[in-house]
DNA sequence: CATTTGTGACTGCTATATCGGTCAATTAAA
DNA sequence: TTTAATTGACCGATATAGCAGTCACAAATG
């Protein structure tokens, strides 16, 4: 084994707090046991509870799932606005080189 | 092998591609190459790859990792307002019953 | 009250995500 | 143009996430 300890920012804690909170409120907002959520999304009850606590090991997908059905909007408030925003940021991305160089040598992180 | 193949919502799919993509944005403007990134949240470059895709099946750890690196909000502008903002939703769970009961039998999914 | 349902916390098995690496093609800089 | 770096696309090995199940306890109903 490699002991693969990893280790996650202070704001990345935080934000899978929230939005496992974000889904239990919606879920029991919405009258739903665990149960009745996780068999909606078509996973396992103990995944769900991993979800909800905020664990950071879990398939980004399976959250995101978890937010949509239990009704926390991801990024925008309708789900129709998130095309046209995919689409502002392709064209973003379009305008820059498509490879970046030289790397300021000093980046700040600082959290 | 029991050919797991599983599917997501369009708003999941479409949320995925937007966090990717404004990962990727928010990279390049900052001058980081992928190698840059991807050894400052301590991953593979392919992995980061993954997350730029906006692939459903990453932790959602690593995603937060990588956008928090490369300089995008989750959830709010600044990183310190994350704490009150659980502490709400904390709030409104507390004031919910511990157990759900009886979801309504018809629950609205429309997508 | 009794009964039914929801929740929290485990556990072993198995599919698989991540890693670390390679290679070719592109692209930016000198 | 030449050169060095970035990117895209692979792949095998292995640590592990998710599943399915169980159990005890909590807590809503009637």
């Amino acid at each position: 084994m490699k002991t693969h300890t990893r280790t996650y920012s202070r704001v990345t804690r935080e934000a899978l707090t929230m939005m496992g909170g974000l889904i239990r409120l919606a879920r029991k907002q919405r009258k739903m046991s665990e149960a009745d959520l996780s068999a909606r999304i078509g996973i396992a009850r103990s995944t769900l509870q991993l979800i909800e606590k905020g664990h950071p090991k879990v398939e980004i997908g399976l959250v995101f799932e978890a937010a949509t059905l239990a009704g926390v909007p991801l990024f925008v408030d309708e789900p129709s606005r998130l095309a046209p925003e995919i689409s502002r940021v392709n064209d973003k991305l379009a305008l820059l080189p498509q490879a970046v160089r030289r790397p300021r040598s000093e980046v700040k992180d600082d959290f």
